[in-house]
DNA sequence: TATTAACACGAAAACGGTTTTCTTGTGTTA
DNA sequence: TAACACAAGAAAACCGTTTTCGTGTTAATA
């Protein structure tokens, strides 16, 4: 086990002082080119890398971001991730991952253990829980500390900051808007309940397109599924009770779940029922028969939070400016709607 | 902006010393009762919160914990990190979460960037290009500064230190000899190229569960897919090509895709042809039919890996005594499959 | 009464760097 | 030859803790 070598060593060996030795490693021109030289080598010789606590106790910068999902084992969020780690990683940041399970206090927690020196800028989206709360003390302190904050996807209007979403409302417009061009006129939509943002947006998304479409909205054809792991009831239900001919389904399992009972009710897709998802998952792109999907473009909103993350972190003078970026939907059309 | 407090303005405020507030604080017995209780209250009411870049410094632990991975938009990964998580969560342990995108050159920098102190050890699932380039200074190099490393799922023997694995080989010998027994007379292996460890011995168990029943292996069912990608030309290959009423997949993708190909040529499943799958996840239990899977237990692998890490760096006396856990697989029956 | 031990606390060094300030020797200028 | 600018490097301060080693006071012991 060979130790780590350190500026004091390297000075003593070659019988200068530790500041020439710190210097002549970051090129300083006061130290002269030969010494330079010399120093330079050695520590390459040595395979010498600066202690990054070190520096980052002296510089007060730590160079890691701390992201916060209340999940992990989710396709969007991993996308999300995936696209803050290629930004950060470019511009030198590692990233610290910390999930909120959709608890309010978790979250409180893990926002807290970090703010402690371990991290120079949060990137968080919120647990379902604090959405229902309401409460967002811990998200204020963080910005009287004057640590950064990003949110996306799930965010507040009560707290400024930056933020990166989805145009969910018009993302959720556009799809029913296409299943009712295809020829769509009564569409159901699986929803989750009220207090997750998104969702609400997308069902102001659904309900506007159908109004502006001419149709009335028919508030039974709603469902607002609370627990993904049982949604299945819930779906059998609105097959057995109601007559439809088009499905949105705020995510990709909701859709799937759906198309699954009507495969099983020898219903035709999409002759006489057309379903749209949202998330371009795995589900989406291997369901049967494939799922046509609101596409969120999470890794594109990932690297959007990290820019704004460490431009924010790396500006001179700190502006209270802050932005929001909306990243377009698309839609992505596969086999389970009609062409138009 | 209100700053953070340090130990040295309540030393001030309170006329102490800086080590008597640090010792109060910790509650060591040679600080008296009152003037710990004075310290402490003091302490709680101005919400001070130790640095902990400059207690790692001191202290030379970070209680942050190095995970790399090859890949993120990934369902088994993403379980084994929940599992990570939540063990070091509890501990008092941050995860700093690095990709490396399957490449050797990412996982080397990675590595290198973290084991400058940013961390106090390593959990690790190769490159794929780092299995078949078969380099492993980067490994050898952390442990060789008394940073611990755990290795799962894809490890290498070469490289001595803990490693959390599953039975592969017994998997597939298990899965395999499953269709066997409902009846399955000729069956298909879709599995990866060989430098990929798990696919090679999940390969090496179906042969054996093939041979084992007194059958003959057929190397013209053994498809090797390259890239996950484009498997479906593939698998079109071998439904036009061969004959055969079983089929074992390394992946879910494999799996549900050859189902989607049956299913698209009229092939009942599984009268006609019977699935299993690898890796339990989202699209086995939303794939039409529910595909049959070996569990991989992803959560608990990383359980393991972050007890085992943990456990190494909290131990006192550091014995050069490695682990291999092997987590057991399990077969979960679902539809795709005819019951025995 | 002198000696020792326990107690409560402070000063300073250390962790590994970076940055600012000081010192010294050399060469230039008047 | 005195005065000074300048280059090159050393020394010291600092980041925020923890830890070691004193030290003065009080209480217990011989």
């Amino acid at each position: 086990m060979k130790k780590k070598i350190t500026i004091k060593e390297i000075a003593r060996e070659l019988n200068v002082s530790v500041s020439t030795v710190s210097k002549a490693l970051r090129n300083r021109k006061e130290i002269g080119p030969e010494t330079t030289q010399k120093i330079q080598a050695f520590a390459k010789m040595l395979n010498y890398k600066p202690n990054s606590i070190a520096v980052s106790l002296k510089n007060k910068k730590t160079r890691n971001i701390g992201v916060i999902i209340p999940e992990i084992v989710h396709h969007f969020f991993t996308t999300v991730i995936y696209g803050i780690e290629t930004v950060a990683n470019e511009l030198g940041y590692n990233v610290i991952v910390c999930l909120s399970n959709e608890s309010f206090d978790k979250e409180v927690i893990n926002m807290e253990t970090l703010a402690n020196s371990s991290i120079d800028g949060f990137i968080i989206s919120l647990a379902k829980e604090t959405q229902m709360k309401k409460d967002f003390h811990h998200l204020k302190e963080a910005i009287d500390q004057g640590m950064p904050l990003v949110m996306f996807d799930r965010i507040v209007d009560e707290i400024e900051c930056d933020k990166v979403i989805v145009d969910d409302a018009y993302g959720a417009y556009n799809a029913t808007n296409h299943l009712i061009r295809s020829g769509c006129k009564k569409i159901a939509l699986l929803t989750t309940v009220d207090y997750v943002s998104v969702g609400n947006l997308r069902t102001l998304g659904y309900k506007n397109a159908i109004s502006d479409a001419g149709m009335q909205v028919n508030n039974e054809l709603i469902i607002k599924i609370e627990n993904i792991e049982n949604c299945q009831g819930e779906i059998e239900k609105l097959f057995n009770d109601y007559d439809f001919d088009g499905v949105l389904a705020v995510n990709e399992v909701f859709a799937v779940t759906a198309m699954r009972e009507a495969l099983e009710r020898k219903i035709k897709i999409p002759e006489d029922i057309s379903f749209i998802g949202f998330t371009d998952g795995m589900l989406s792109k291997h369901s049967y028969p494939r799922l046509t999907t609101v596409q969120q473009h999470g890794y594109k909103m990932g690297e959007e939070a990290a820019k704004l993350l460490i431009n924010k972190l790396e500006e001179e003078k700190e502006e209270e400016v802050y932005t929001t970026e909306i990243i377009k939907t698309s839609l992505i059309e596969r086999e389970s709607t009609r062409a138009i």
